[in-house]
DNA sequence: TCATTAAATTGTT
DNA sequence: AACAATTTAATGA
């Protein structure tokens, strides 16, 4: 993916826009280029945009009181979030640092609830999108206490490619087992170990830096 | 294009 | 956590 053009069709709530609405979305959101590492932005800003990640890869993280840093969520291309923030009206509760060269788009407030008032396709989208994350979650504390290592890390892996949050078109992805590692709250070492432990079994293949995942259902369901 | 080097990532203990 | 091995990216001949 390449273009915001390009993402916007891929996303679902695109669908029934009105022509006038689709006009203002490509005409007033913004896209922006990281490298490697830096801050899309910071915990405790203001915000006033929707996000959306045309291309690249970016985490969700906040700081432990100890210092330690904990990976919430990993972003992939295609997808859309933030909207709880902009919703709410707060400050942004978690740094969002990108991972590889991305290029992130930035939809103004004002677009974002535009589309609310008018579109009762955005409205549904954002509803199954807050579902589908509400479920996300639930069942990364679930793992997190009932699975070993080796599925927790399948499950982690798994969830980046939910093709509904993540509508991306490629089965691949691009991060490091140390990256993954936060992610899925375990060492580098026992990502190393799980990585090898999966690729054995078949569900995923693993090259440099690239992770290519060769069937997701067993992903979801390895270790149960 | 090829060789050299530094940095990033991975494999192992 | 530490160390060695491997891959990539950058540089210059």
């Amino acid at each position: 993916m390449r273009s915001l053009d390009e993402m916007l069709a891929l996303s679902p709530w695109t669908q029934d826009i009105a022509p006038a609405q689709m006009e203002r979305v490509r005409s007033t959101t913004v896209v922006r280029e990281f490298e490697a590492g830096a801050y899309v932005c910071r915990r405790g800003e203001r915000v006033n945009a929707w996000i959306g990640v045309i291309d690249g890869l970016v985490k969700l993280t906040c700081l432990a009181p100890s210092g330690k840093s904990v990976t919430l969520a990993g972003i992939t291309a295609g997808s859309w979030f933030g909207e709880g923030s902009v919703l709410k009206g707060e400050l942004r509760k978690y740094d969002v640092v990108a991972l590889r060269g991305s290029q992130i788009a930035f939809m103004p407030e004002a677009t974002f609830r535009g589309l609310l008032d008018t579109s009762l396709a955005f409205n549904r989208f954002l509803l199954m999108q807050l579902n589908e994350r509400l479920g996300q979650f639930i069942g990364m504390v679930e793992h997190d206490r009932l699975l070993d290592p080796d599925a927790r890390v399948a499950r982690a892996l798994a969830g980046l490619f939910n093709p509904f949050l993540y509508p991306g078109s490629e089965p691949q992805i691009q991060i490091s087992q140390e990256e993954l590692g936060y992610l899925a709250g375990t060492s580098r070492q026992r990502v190393n170990q799980a990585l090898h432990v999966l690729e054995k079994a078949g569900l995923v293949k693993v090259d440099y830096s690239l992770i290519t995942v060769v069937d997701l259902e067993g992903l979801r369901s390895f270790g149960a």
